[in-house]
DNA sequence: ATGTAGCAATTGGTCTGACCACCGTACCAT
DNA sequence: ATGGTACGGTGGTCAGACCAATTGCTACAT
């Protein structure tokens, strides 16, 4: 179309570097801002944008002025910490290995949550999942989409907000990666069979044996992606075990 | 009590004003609002202050100002005035056992891939790390930064960045909780004797061992906090084993 | 040494007055 | 009708000054 024409006003533009700088980490909670004198300064505006700017990120309980004291970085609940975590790692090349490094080391043990908490609710849930991935295969599909649904409401049985946050994460960066696994010949069928063992074990609230099918459902994955004994490193030396 | 003082700023009691002018269906949606030049003289405060004002209430989706038009009230969200804060905000106890949740699912793990992949170099630094605690302690001090940068330097040794990000922010999350932690009587000597049984695991390439203490170490700090037997909830039942 | 009162510097809070950028309108020329 | 233009009003930005609260230092009293 044509242009949708900006029309930035200057205190928009310093919340959204402030903003940038927390979620970038470079400011912290608890850190002090400069003052509005020396940001007025660094920005090149007159104090009052500044403050006006910060009018805003304080109401959006970004920042606490004290007179007299400073204005610093608020209290932030995690939930907004985990997001910008997403952006950065995004921006990292090679990255894919550390990714399954982390849902290598996180998962399992998300299993052997998950098996300790899920509701019976959940299980049903978890089961009219894995229907709906059988089907989806039985058509020769690869049911990709249910396969991240299942990781889904796995790590929503947790019931812990933030595991669930990063596990969103992790799982969002490797969409990529699993729509290629699963590409590959007698995969979705591996993929439902490894998920319906799990959900017998967590039908029993057998948590090692959850986390430990979870283990082997990823080192197949990983296997699969990287080859079998071709790309063999350091980094992965560790899959064998866990702890 | 005593009354804590009410040291309202000026803006923000305009915000109040209007806000309630809003509520009280003064000014309905859509409706322009008076100039700022008229406001302020309304009100008998500057301009500056109602404009600070009038930024608070944008951010808050209250108004909407148009250079050369004017500010109107924002056309959706009257029900949005009623709605204190239906998000689910966590509690911060419940945040707490979240964090430390999450600590005691990653870290073990952190601790073996650690005691697999430190370097000769990070394993020295790792040591002069613990003497510093050492003398800290002896000074009877907590030796919290040397505590924290400890945890960092094993991180670091895993060489994984999206681990390394990710622990930083829920180690920064608890930065209040080591405090108050390292505050107990015995507790720092506790954590050093503890840091120095994971380094010496580390050093003998004993990721297993590494991965147990870390865990009883863990365990030792959430019962520190929470107190021991008191608080017991299922969330914590799966302390006792993990994988 | 200790602590306490008071001063000085620093910081956010408020005010004034000016100018700029933009929008709508009325008016004009075509 | 159409398009341009000038004008008045609005929000946006600026500079500089002063007020008010907090902090930290200093000097004095204990």
């Amino acid at each position: 179309m044509f242009k949708p024409v900006k029309k930035t006003r200057v205190y928009e533009e310093i919340v959204a570097k402030i903003k940038e700088m927390i979620e970038q980490g470079r400011l912290k909670s608890g850190d002090q801002l400069p003052t509005e004198r020396e940001l007025s300064e660094v920005f090149k505006v007159s104090r009052s944008s500044v403050r006006e700017a910060l009018r805003t990120l304080e109401s959006q309980k970004f920042l606490e002025s004290r007179q007299g004291d400073g204005t610093y970085i608020a209290r932030q609940p995690i939930e907004m910490l985990v997001t910008p975590l997403a952006s950065a790692i995004l921006t990292e090349k090679d990255s894919l290995m550390e990714l399954f490094e982390m849902r290598r080391l996180i998962e399992p043990q998300l299993a052997y949550l998950a098996a300790e908490r899920a509701t019976p609710e959940e299980v049903a849930e978890m089961e009219s999942i894995l229907d709906r991935q059988a089907d989806q295969v039985s058509k020769g599909e690869t049911g990709m989409d249910v396969d991240k649904t299942f990781h889904d409401s796995l790590v929503g049985a947790t019931k812990n907000t933030i595991l669930i946050r990063i596990m969103d994460m992790l799982m969002d960066s490797l969409t990529e990666s699993r729509d290629k696994y699963l590409q590959g010949e007698g995969r979705p069928e591996r993929s439902l069979s490894r998920h319906r063992e799990i959900l017998v074990a967590i039908k029993a609230g057998d948590r090692k044996l959850a986390a430990r099918i979870m283990r082997e459902h990823l080192e197949d994955i990983e296997n699969g992606l990287f080859g079998a004994g071709g790309k063999e490193e350091s980094k992965q030396s560790g899959r064998e075990g866990g702890i």
